[in-house]
DNA sequence: CCTGGTAATCAAAACGTTTTGATTTTGATA
DNA sequence: TATCAAAATCAAAACGTTTTGATTACCAGG
């Protein structure tokens, strides 16, 4: 490795003088700044970040805690965050938690070790993870994406404004019996998807709607299943209101094992039984029968994330310098605590797994 | 932020003494652990990582470069060396190359600055990146995952053999006309797998069989597009052994998007037209038809890179040090400079896309 | 009772940077 | 020509660790 002193030692000048022509922070003679240059390039320096972060404390890098990355909503989301803060100056370290609190507290432990500047948390169950809470006590600046936490800054698409389209749409097409098939049971993605549902089917002239609920996992698995367990307890077997027109997914994969499931039961989608997901992931416009869906402009979420989580940082920052500027007394209070919610707007897509109810 | 210094205070022993606790290189007495344990609860201190690579020369962390995480095939493989690579102690920083040589560049280029141990890479082109190779002269171990690169070590499943299986099934199927949609031509995996195709077939006892090629982008986008193109050519309406009675897709994203199009155009799979893909991932046993496929074993494959690249990054440690122990003399050259291609097998998984070509 | 090895501890150097105070040089102004 | 500020440079401290002699205390073997 070439260090600093061997750029230093080749240019004849001192490594502050070396320094000071990377960040420019000192005038630095054209002369000089030239014999330096050309020694870099010539040995091939390339600073340690170890080192800068060290003494700048600040590792330039942020950790993304997301469930399951083989999931294609959160490649995505993965996929634009990481160009984001790249494009920013940052680094992304990757976790995968899987939902294990176990995992998730172990890696926080991990990134703290590591000097992240910043968190993107992508919860994935009600209760917030007790580390993580730890972690924003700590001062380490978070940003909560997808899933909503009270208290923490985050970014998050319009849930409920998406399931009451959907509600209306469906609604609007005449269906008045619907099986809801949900993630887990009180998430806030869920709850408000479903309530949003809720007023738009009232919204689309349907006072009174059959709705039967389900909660499970976010995965395809979690639909193929409960279509399967419904069939068996005879509630596609039904008939009039009894009997669901349209299945509503809490989201995308959940929508795909249950066309699956469907299928296998010998319902077309739609002309038995109509279908909508949530997400708006590729593969739902290429499936067959496409599906419905609400798309979630993933790229400005996972931007806005970055963003605000940019913002949180440089705060955070300035902070500490004005704390050990001013460490003897305390001019102001802290200006009010607001905890930044970003919220987007979603669109509702309709494709073919959605049409009128079957008469009968 | 606590440091060593405040446990080593809190404790009343010296830096060192809490160092060797903390990493057992040598003796401490009972009394004094427990005083410096207790100390480091109470005080919360977590060893800063960025001091540690600096000293120790090593950052623990691995450079993850892919390049397109939406893709859920890529999207697993990152997830599941993310969990290995974790569970050996190793962290991973995602890049996102989008099959830029640039970015790619940029990227490395952090990755160095950033002392990373090691590399997991997989290529998207077929020329290796010029960055690439600067990376692994100036001595950063590498490991190449799924395209395999002929002088870099790397881990790859049995394309041809994976290739050679879906001709077998195709031939025996009765097809004689076949339309191949590949990813970039003259990758290898492109390249392994058609090669493997022709084989199959020749096996089968289709000694001549109509075999029309095209390449692009492994992508749905891609697939679409190429089955609308040899539409507008006339290649479904042709008759006899022009017409072909199958698609075989390089990969299942492509065959996603051939399926769309094939539906599109009324041609239903597997009734008119058979339709294979490649790679296996959740959602081909998901969608209408299911998809046959060759089934990659993802996490052997991801589990199998990081090992070998650890093994790498020891191997090379090792080396370093043999080198300062004994620089004046070269007891023997360096043993055989082998470079390790893992190869591991993949799975015909036959389902509802395959048919017998229709007779007419 | 000495000898030597090992256990236990400490002090100091090193890792590669940035930052800062000090010093010298330069150029313009009075 | 003397003065002063700005420009240009350097030396040294600091960041938080690990590693490596050096030192002391202890105990067993002769």
């Amino acid at each position: 490795m070439t260090t600093i002193k061997d750029v230093a030692r080749a240019a004849g000048v001192s490594v502050s003088t070396v320094s000071h022509v990377l960040s420019g922070r000192r005038p630095i003679s054209e002369p000089t700044r030239l014999r330096v240059m050309e020694a870099i390039e010539r040995l091939g320096y390339r600073p340690n970040r170890l080192a800068q972060g060290l003494v700048s404390k600040s590792s330039r890098s942020l950790g993304l805690l997301v469930p399951d990355l083989a999931n294609p909503f959160f490649g995505s989301m993965a996929e634009a965050m990481e160009i984001a803060a790249h494009d920013r100056g940052y680094s992304v370290i990757l976790c995968n938690t899987n939902l294990d609190p176990k995992r998730e507290a172990d890696y926080l432990s991990m990134l703290l070790s590591r000097q992240v500047d910043g968190l993107l948390y992508f919860p994935g169950t009600r209760v917030p993870n007790r580390a993580l809470l730890e972690a924003v006590a700590a001062g380490v600046p978070v940003v909560v994406v997808d899933e909503r936490i009270d208290n923490l800054p985050g970014v998050f698409v319009d849930n409920f404004d998406g399931g009451r389209q959907l509600g209306r749409l469906l609604a609007q097409l005449g269906h008045r019996s619907l099986l809801f098939i949900g993630g887990p049971e009180g998430l806030p993605t869920v709850t408000d998807r479903l309530n949003g549902l809720r007023a738009g089917l009232a919204e689309g002239g349907r006072a009174s709607v059959n709705l039967l609920l389900r909660f499970g996992e976010y995965r395809a698995s979690h639909g193929y299943e409960i279509i399967h367990a419904c069939a068996r307890e005879g509630v596609f077997a039904a008939v009039g209101d009894e009997r669901p027109t349209a299945v509503v997914a809490a989201n995308d994969m959940i929508a795909l094992g249950a066309l699956r499931a469907l299928r296998e039961l010998q319902l077309h989608v739609p002309r038995d039984c109509s279908l909508t997901g949530f997400d708006g992931v590729e593969f739902t416009a290429m499936i067959t029968p496409s599906l419905t869906t609400v798309q979630q402009p993933s790229t400005r979420v996972a931007t806005a994330a970055v963003e605000l989580l940019l913002q949180r940082i440089e705060a955070h920052e300035n902070h500490r310098d004005r704390e050990r500027a001013a460490q003897e007394h305390q001019p102001y209070a802290d200006a009010a605590p607001v905890i930044p919610h970003v919220v987007l707007p979603v669109t509702l897509v309709v494709r073919e797994s959605v049409a009128p109810p079957p008469r009968n």
